[in-house]
Order: structure tokens, then sequence, then C-alpha cells
DNA sequence: GGCTGTGAACCACTTCACAGCC
DNA sequence: GGCTGTGAAGTGGTTCACAGCC
């Protein structure tokens, strides 16, 4: 039930990229099949875990054997879309924005930047590894229509993120990926992730100084 | 009850620079109190949940009225150790290491970059905005041990970072912002976080598939 | 009347433990 | 014997709903 009506767990979906990086490492290393125990090696998790997870995308392990590298790997692509290949656009050619643009990583995951936009006219017609050129943000929407754009990323200063994320928006573009601090206010329908470098540090700062209290009471 | 006997809820953790930065917003635009729900419009939560989690801080607010918003912003500062500055070390030169290393808001934040790392001899030398000096790796301990580092940021290609994480452990930090895709084995006491840009970018196109599939369908 | 702080109900996810299949 | 798939139990977190204070 509810198998494959569409639902996944949350929890499940945010892991299947997990699963999917520790396969392609399995099938590096020429295991051709593998225990939920090995997964749970390569990644960290708990096997049980790993099993319940799989066993929502239905039924690809075999009892006493284990799970098919290959077939599952694919099984998961397949869930996770990444059978096919994702245009991205890059909004903000800062110092992030151009990271993020001549990073090769995306690539080979499917993802290609297609587009680069900036609102300095002085970087206009700047250009990366990968070919794409920078325009002007007005562009945005135009460019947009003409060629298939699938996910923004935002890597603008927080203080113009979103106005940005609200030409993206009107663009029609319905999936962004947000490097700005704040929390973007969206319409509904348009999912937005974010990723934020301070947090992740502020919270690493919190248990370190946890840590710190602890030994010095011990 | 386990109050400040320092157990925040794990969850409750990773949601205060969240209020934090709310806090940050709200003083800015001169506002004396916040209640919940100002909050919860700020952050994008559930009043409720905002209720409980400050909650576990102590009784920082006031019935009818609301938080102060110094006192409380102040109050958490403190929890996540944001009163005093914290110093990072980036390993890692490349185009992402670059991008990290020249950003200035980390910096406004107290986490100032006080070393930077790579393998790549041909990049000793090289300096950032902030002034600080690519060094070889190797001299990570012995730097490590001379000025104090509290947090490392892993940004080298895949294929380095668990060797690096090593080099790092054995220099004595604590606490790893991993940009490596892959899962860092360290040993406990270690805390880890990582950040994984492809990840977030396959969670989107997940999401988008199962928007369009739905689409097709209705 | 307004808004916090919190028990109680609810929910999602995790983990256990084992039946079922290879 | 080994390992999956899954009910059942356990856990942690969220949300409700309201008593309690301003």
């Amino acid at each position: 039930m509810a198998q494959h009506a569409g639902g996944l767990p949350e929890a499940t979906i945010s892991r299947l990229p997990l699963y999917h990086r520790a396969l392609l490492e399995a099938a590096e290393l020429k295991e051709l099949t593998v225990s939920s125990e090995r997964i749970a090696e390569l990644t960290g998790l708990n096997a049980a875990k790993i099993r319940k997870d799989l066993s929502h995308l239905g039924t690809y392990g075999t009892r006493g054997v284990g799970y098919n590298v290959e077939q599952l790997m694919h099984q998961i692509a397949r869930e996770l879309g990444l059978t096919e290949d994702w245009a991205i656009a890059i909004v903000g050619f800062g110092n992030l924005g151009q990271a993020l643009a001549n990073y090769k990583g995306f690539l080979e995951r499917g993802f290609e930047v297609v587009a680069i936009f900036d609102a300095d006219p002085s970087k206009e017609g700047m250009s990366t590894t990968g070919g794409a050129v920078v325009m002007p943000i007005d562009q945005l929407k135009a460019i947009s229509s003409r060629k298939r754009i699938d996910i923004a990323i935002i890597a603008t200063p927080a203080s113009s993120a979103q106005e940005v994320a609200d030409l993206v928006v009107a663009a029609g573009i319905t999936s962004i990926l947000n490097f700005a601090p704040q929390v973007l206010a969206v319409p509904e329908g348009v999912s937005v992730r974010k990723v934020d470098l301070s947090i992740e540090l502020q919270i690493l700062s919190f248990y370190k100084q946890r840590t710190r209290m602890k030994t010095a009471e011990g």
C-alpha cells in the first residue's frame, strides 16, 4: 500500500542520494551484490533503516544474498530522476557563483550549467570552462522561455536574493537552490532548498563549546 | 529537568541559528519585542514549535508581550558560542576553497580564516583578501600546534578528502565541515558536518520529477 | 485580550526482532 | 546459514489546546 502510489517518506528521499553514491562506490570495487550491512558501512547509517528505506522502493533484494548493485543503483537513479539531464542556471557570478559555475562535478552527475546571470554589467560576457556565458539578469525571463532551465541556483548577496528569487519564479522556474542566508518567500509549488555555511559553522561551534564544557566539568 | 543539564534536543539546536538570524533582522527593523508568531513569519516555521524550542533555553519571554529581541538574541548567541571568535582552516585551495577563503560573511559572523592548506606546491604563498596565505598541507600539524584552529573546512577533491581528514584529526582538530561527497571516517569525539551540493540538486530533481508526474496524471 | 509555557495527543521516523525466503 | 522484508515497539519531534501570567 502506498508502495508506488508515489509516497516515499521524506526522510527516505533525503537518503537516496547517499545510497546511490554508496552503490557507485561498490560498483567501482567490482562488488556485484551488497548486503544492507555493507551499505551501512559505506554510508555510516544503520542497516535496519537501510532495509526499510529500500523496501519502500519495491522488492529489489534477495534474501540470503543481498541487493544487486547495478540493478538497485539504476532503480534509485530512476527514482531520483538521475537518468535524465537537468539544466541549471546560476544567478550571481561573484566568488561563490564562479566556483559553482566552474565545478566539474555537476556535469558528471547530470547537471549542466546552461546559463549564468549577474546584475553587474562589467561581468557580462565572462565565460566558464563549461562554455556558459554571463548574461544580464534582466534577460532571465527571455532566456528561460527559449531554453529549458530546470533549477536555479541563487548565489547573489543576501541583499538581492529575494528580488532575484522573484525574477526566477516569474521566469517559470520551480526549483531553487538558495545560498543566501535568509528564508526566501516563494509561491506554493516552488521547491527551495537552502545551503547555509554559516549555519553549519554555528552548529559546529555549538557542539565544540558543549564538548569543552563537558571536559572542563569532568 | 534536563533544562540546563546541557541537553537541548538535536532539532532545536539546528534551528537556533535560524532564530538568531530572525532576531537580528527584527533588531534591524527596530522591533524591541517579538512574538512567537512574528518569529514564525521571519523563519517560515510554526509558532508552537518556536515557543517550545525557546522554552528549552529557559524562560525569556513575557506572557502577553513576547520576547525581548536583544536579550533573546544574546542568549541564543551565547548558547551557540557566537560570543567568541572561532578560528578556521581551509584545506584545499581549488575553486571552492578560494571562494570560501574570500567569503567576507564568515568574519562578520565571528569565523576567521586563519590558515589555508593545499597539496599543490604551485599554490603555496597565494593569499586571500583576508590576509591568509596558502601553506603546504604537511605543515598542518605544525601550524595547528602553534596557533589555535577550531574548525577545519575540507574543500579538496573527493579522492584526497579522507586522507586530509586523517591529517586534520591527527593535528588535534575536532570539528570538520566536509564539502567532499563521501562520508568521512573519523574517531569518536570529532564532529563532522557535511555540505553536499549534488545531494541537494538530486533531491530537487526528485521533487521536480515527482511534480511533473502529478501534473501529467491530473 | 494577548501571548507564553507546557501537558497531552499525535505523528514520523527509527530500531528491534523475527518470520520468510534463498 | 545468511540476509531481506516487515510487523511491533520505541523514540524524538511536532502540533494542539489551554492554563497561567501580564
